[in-house]
Order: structure tokens, then sequence, then C-alpha cells
DNA sequence: GTGGTCTAGACCACA
DNA sequence: GTGGTCTAGACCACA
């Protein structure tokens, strides 16, 4: 469900806030549904219960996630099942960003951008994305 | 020159040595070229001069940068003046799957992203390029 | 400084929480003034350490504290250098509700717990404040 | 008869334990008085009934309630009806203290914070108090 | 020197 | 079973 990348550079509690983020903005975490367990979370990926934990906790500070005593988190009740288009493009403008600024460093054209992004996106199939950062 | 953002969550030295690698990749820095002083850079960013050094010092055992006794470090004589575009693109491959990625989660098409390039690509004009973390 | 008791029973980072926003409301930790350091103060009250830093983490996101990388965490610089009398009042509004059911609750008059504050107050003299719960 | 607040930071089954030797200590509970039965305030208060359960069993080891077999717990018969003025104010002093020690932080007068008391006396008539906590 | 992140593992409150 | 709090101690980024 998750993707966390120690290696990244990138704190692995903020790669959880993140895609917590996105999958609720894109309705795939609709409201109401129970998150895996802190335990379980860092089980799966081998991190620290502590690690996890600090994520939801600022989750639920940003009113993403509610917690229910004894019982797992969930994801608040708020605003319709899924964020509108605009909304959630907003959400990526920052990467975006990034990239074109990282682009225009190497003296790419948008078009060497887009290809990029046109390879990538077919590979990505059913849930293979990665995370990885320069390093 | 160098666009540093401290609050980016990307350690400073990383932005830097990232910019660095991409300037010379486009040939933008050529063989020779010297670079800013480490005060110089430090002054200017408001940064603190060993983060700046550490930066050169990282970059000088990748063998970007080469260290001249009393005078400012340069861009490493070596390969064509610049790396060939099929090297620039695959400098880019990680913001791209990160990109991908993070779009993917969103539930948002490729054509969203392109869009959203297409946008940002005409604002950036000049350097105004700005480097920025989703935080 | 601070006043950190471990067998309260309320978190020892609220504790700490609720003591640095009282000292920056009345003034006493004016705006700019450098907060002791996360591992002082960890030593001193025998604590661990990412208790004091998650505190300070929560009043930096609550707007009271803020960030120097690599230099101690400092005050806000944000309105008067005190709260009005009115706002600080209120802070303790909290307390006040709490004490008044526990008093009405043992069938106490308001004159035993003005009676009781008055005893209290002169005991308390130069920050020989302690901070303890009914257990 | 009770109040109980969930978020509130202090364990519910301490809080519950507060108030029954509150009221046991005023003669408001007086001895052999039956006490509601553990699925009765669960229910009413939505708290899980262990939670009750807890706090019933803590209190008929400090002997301040006794079991009866099949039948609802019962107020210990010890001592007078109700404990002397005293004792009941001494029950009162760590809350006392805890409001002593924050008015002080606060740069509060003593006359600042009688008045509050007597603001919030008047306002808690009639079971009408809460219990909460500064969060 | 500063704070930030993380691990490994304990114990508590609550369901 | 759930999350919350805490310890003891490591290593990183930055001044």
């Amino acid at each position: 469900m998750f993707v966390l990348n120690p290696q990244s550079g990138t704190p692995i509690y903020r790669q959880l806030m993140d895609q917590v983020r996105r999958l609720v903005a894109s309705g795939q975490l609709a409201p109401g549904t129970p998150l895996p367990s802190v335990r379980e979370l860092a089980l799966e990926h081998a991190v620290n219960p502590m690690t996890i934990s600090k994520a939801y906790h600022l989750l639920e500070l940003e009113g993403v996630l509610v917690r229910n005593r004894g019982k797992p988190m969930t994801v608040a009740a708020r605003s319709p099942r899924a964020a509108p288009r605009a909304q959630r493009r907003k959400q990526l403008q920052a990467d975006i960003r990034q990239l074109v600024f990282a682009a225009r460093q190497l003296e790419l054209d948008k078009e060497d951008v887009v290809a990029l992004i046109e390879e990538n996106w077919e590979d990505e199939n059913a849930g293979s994305g990665r995370q990885r950062r320069k390093t």
C-alpha cells in the first residue's frame, strides 16, 4: 500500500505523510477507512513503530486522520470523498516545479521531459511505483 | 546562479551538489570554469561556509570539480564539453519517477501532468526557477 | 526554569509545553529568547532528549517557538512582548474549571478554596512551585 | 452523576476514581449507597465497560467501595458519613498547587485567580461542572 | 556545539 | 488487539 524507502534522504515519516495525503485526496483512502496499524506498517517495512506513529500523529494534527482510542486510526470524515481535480493538481505543484527546475539546468527541452514521463508512466503499472531520489 | 532553499528538507549541500552536477552536465559550467568562492556563496545565500565547503569537497571526490591551490575551484576537464542528451536525461530519471509515482497516487492522468509541466515551463523564464519540496 | 515531574500522570512533553506557553504569555520568555538546548534540559531533568524535542517541535508547529538550524530554538517574534492580562486569564480557565468542579464535589465553599489558594500562594515563593497531580 | 471526558488527557478510569473519592468524602455518596452498574455507566458515557470496571476495582482495593456478589457495588461503611472539612481540603491540595503554579507562571495575581474562581463558581450550578484540561 | 531522525524495546491506557 | 509515552543511544545535517 505504501512505498517507503529508508535510503531516500527524505525522512520516512514524511514519505508516509505525503503518500497518505495523496491517497486521501484521490479518494483511494475514503473517509472512515481504517489505516494499517502502527505495528503492522512498522513490521511490513522494517521500520520503527515510532516513525510510523509520528507520521500518523502529524497527519492527525493536520486533520487528515482521526484517532480512535484502542482502535485503528481512520481517515477523517471531511470534504467530499475525493478532492476535485484542481486541488489534486495543486498538490503536485511542488514536485512539478522541482522537476522543471532540474530539467532546465540540464538544458533539456519540454519535449524531453514529456517523453520521459510517458516512458515512465507505462512502466509503473499496478503499484510498481518506486520513490527514489537522486542521491 | 544557484537556488538554495534552507526550508526545503533536502540538505543544502545536496541541493548545491545536484545543481552543480546539472550545470556541468549541460555545459553551462564548462570545464575550467571557476566556481564562486565558498565565502562568496555562503554570504550570498546566508548559509554557513562549511555547508558550501562540504558540497565542493564531495564534488571534488566525485571528480566533478578540481581544487587549485590558492585559486578558486574549477570545473574538471573531462569528457566532451557537455554530456550527451541521453546521459542528461538519465540524470532526471529519479525526479521523473518520483513525480509519476505522486501523480498516480493522486489519480491524475498523464495529460494532467503534461499540462502542469507546460504551465510551469513558461513561468520559469530567466532562471527564476525555484527548488521546493512538498513540505 | 522548568518543573518536570515524571510521576505526574500528565505526559512530560505536555508539562513542558504548558510551561513554555505560560512563560511566553507572561513575557518571562521574551520573543527571541533562546531556549535551553534539548540536551541540556534532558540532562538536567533526567529525561530523554526525544521527549524534550517532541515538546519543542509541537510548540514550533503552534508558532510559539522557531527553529534555527544549528542554533538553539528561540521564542517566536509575535505579538507584544507579553500577552494582555485578559488573555493570560483565559489561559488559566481550564485549570480553574477543573478546580471548581473538584471543590464542589468535595462540598467545599468558595471561601475554603480562596483560603487554600492564599495559603499556597505564600509558600510558592521564588519558583519553588511544584506541579503535581492527585494520583 | 459523573463527568467523564475522553479528550481530557487524564485517563478515564482516573477521572472516575477522583470523582468517586470526592463524592464519598463529601458524603454525597453515603456508606452503603449502591453505585451505577459497570454496564450502565459504560453505556451512558460511551466508554468501554473494562474502563469503568478497572476504576471500580482499584477503588475496592483502596477500600472506598465494596463488592457485593450479584448486587451492585456499594460505598464502604467507614468513618463518619462524611470526611471532616480539613481532610476534604487536603484532597484539594494537589489541584490547588497546580493552579497556583500555573498562575504564577502567567504572572497573574492572587486577586486574578480569586476573581476567576468567583466567576466560575456561579456558572457551575446544578452539576453543570465540566472537567477539562489545558489540552 | 545545535536539532532531526531513527532503532529496539519497555510499559501504559483503552477496546 | 489498538495507539501513546518514554528510555538509551546511534548517526546525520548544520553552525
